[in-house]
DNA sequence: AACCAGACTTGGAAGAATGTTC
DNA sequence: GAACATTCTTCCAAGTCTGGTT
């Protein structure tokens, strides 16, 4: 099957680019039906208008359905939602026909199947840039800056829920403190047929180790089994608060019992309209860049003020716990661009040694050596094989000696053009 | 109040496209 | 102009959250 795929990528990369650029405007012209959709009468692109095809499936982190074949979905899988005097659309594959036609005008999709996989619910949804989507988001914002005026209110209210009798509200205030400092998301109950990730509400004593003063220790999966580790300093009624939690469970036990995500959010929307845990998310990102990005500099050119923002940007991933993992080729590639530095000071040295010569010596050239990378012998005869194997062979070989008489001007050159570099 | 289905957002991986370098 | 690096796009799993049902 690897060598089927394998084969199959090569014939891809054999297509010289004119060519592929033509087989690309081709598919967009065959599919262009699909990706546009007309709503309330303006033209929007849709989305993922393509099913998901079958395969295995992969989940992320110990899925304990991983590996499961993914079935295919057939038209007569699939619900269409248009508006009720809307033709329905054509469907691409003969003999067949859609499932179920209907007329929702209280949902944004556009078609649904049911995942054979998880049994879950799938759509097919207009693109970013569509009107639903974009006043969501500038909605999701807003709430966001609405919170902002709430914050003080809210902050002075969990921290007296600390202290309180009745436990409930004890384990609430506790909770909406993570949320809020450390941006952890709220953490809903999940099933077996899951991966045993965690959030906030579903934290177990096993995650948190109390060292003293005030620090606690986070150590669990959350989304996409993107593991947690920090080691926070934390307000010492917190810090009493949950040690007092965590207290005469054994450590598989949720630390916060008797919250429920939904009972959080209730109380939540009764100290602010439409006030949910994620927006504390949105709401401490947000904050946290503006606050960075107006300690930078003012005089700073184009390029400094991108490195800049790149790094404030950086600072809010961390908050919010946003990880890759490291390219596959990474390594290979720190290696070889360490040994090109190596050459170039190298280089560099022999280049300075020269000028120093010339200037005891008062000459005007100098002899140096340089070490240079042996240029691939490609011949006009060669197969595409050959051709990268005399390259491969190339880039293997030693590095070669080469001797020559330099001017003193370019010397000065040379080394300019390293510092460059 | 526990549970579940449904709808929608979030976010990382991989692949495609594009830019850069030798 | 190939090879490599970087950026953009697509894909889809995995979350959040609401509202209905038992």
């Amino acid at each position: 099957m690897q060598e089927h795929l394998e084969s199959k990528k090569a014939e891809k990369k054999a297509i010289p680019a004119a060519e592929r650029k033509k087989i690309r405007e081709e598919e967009a012209e065959r599919v262009k039906k699909y990706t546009v959709a007309t709503v309330d009468g303006k033209e929007e692109r849709v989305g993922n208008f393509r099913i998901e095809p079958p395969a295995l499936f992969l989940g992320r982190g110990e899925h304990p359905l991983m590996g499961k074949v993914k079935k295919r979905i057939w038209p007569e899988d699939i619900t269409i939602n248009i508006g009720p005097k809307d033709p329905v659309p054509e469907c691409p594959i003969p003999g067949h026909k859609w499932g179920k036609v209907m007329h929702n005008k209280a949902v944004t999709w556009l078609a649904f199947w049911r995942d054979t996989i998880t049994n879950g619910s799938k759509y097919v949804w207009l693109a970013a840039d569509s009107k639903f989507k974009t006043v969501s988001d500038a909605a999701k914002f807003e709430k966001a800056r609405k919170l902002h005026k709430y914050i003080e209110k809210i902050r002075k209210d969990y921290r007296r829920g600390w202290k309180s009798e009745d436990e409930l509200v004890r384990q609430r205030s506790v909770a909406l403190y993570l949320i809020d400092r450390l941006a952890l998301r709220v953490g809903n109950e999940k099933g077996e047929d899951e991966a045993d990730t965690v959030g906030c509400c579903s934290l177990r004593v096993e995650h948190l180790t109390f060292n003293d003063p005030d620090v606690v220790e986070f150590n669990f999966l959350g989304k996409d089994s993107i593991r947690y580790e920090n080691s926070v300093k934390v307000e010492r009624g917190a810090y009493l608060g949950l040690k007092k939690l965590a207290q005469k469970k054994k450590s598989s036990d949720d630390i916060f019992s008797r919250l429920t995500t939904s009972s959080l959010n209730e109380y939540l929307r009764s100290l602010m309209e439409g006030l949910t845990a994620k927006v504390f998310r949105t709401y401490n990102a947000s904050l946290t860049l503006d606050r960075l990005l107006r300690q930078g500099g003012q005089q700073q050119n184009v390029n400094e003020q991108l490195v800049f923002y790149n790094k404030q940007n950086k600072e809010v991933a961390i908050l919010c716990n946003h990880q890759r993992s490291l390219p596959k080729k990474h390594d290979e590639q720190m290696g070889k661009l360490s040994v090109k530095y190596e050459e170039t000071i190298e280089w560099l040295r022999e280049l300075e040694r020269a000028a120093k010569e010339m200037k005891a010596s008062r000459k005007d050239s100098a002899d140096v050596t340089q070490w240079v990378r042996p240029k691939p012998d490609l011949k006009p005869n060669m197969t595409e094989e050959q051709r990268a194997a005399e390259r491969r062979r190339a880039s293997e070989a030693p590095l070669e000696k080469v001797a020559k008489r330099m001017k003193v001007d370019s010397v000065h050159l040379a080394i300019a053009r390293v510092h460059d570099r």
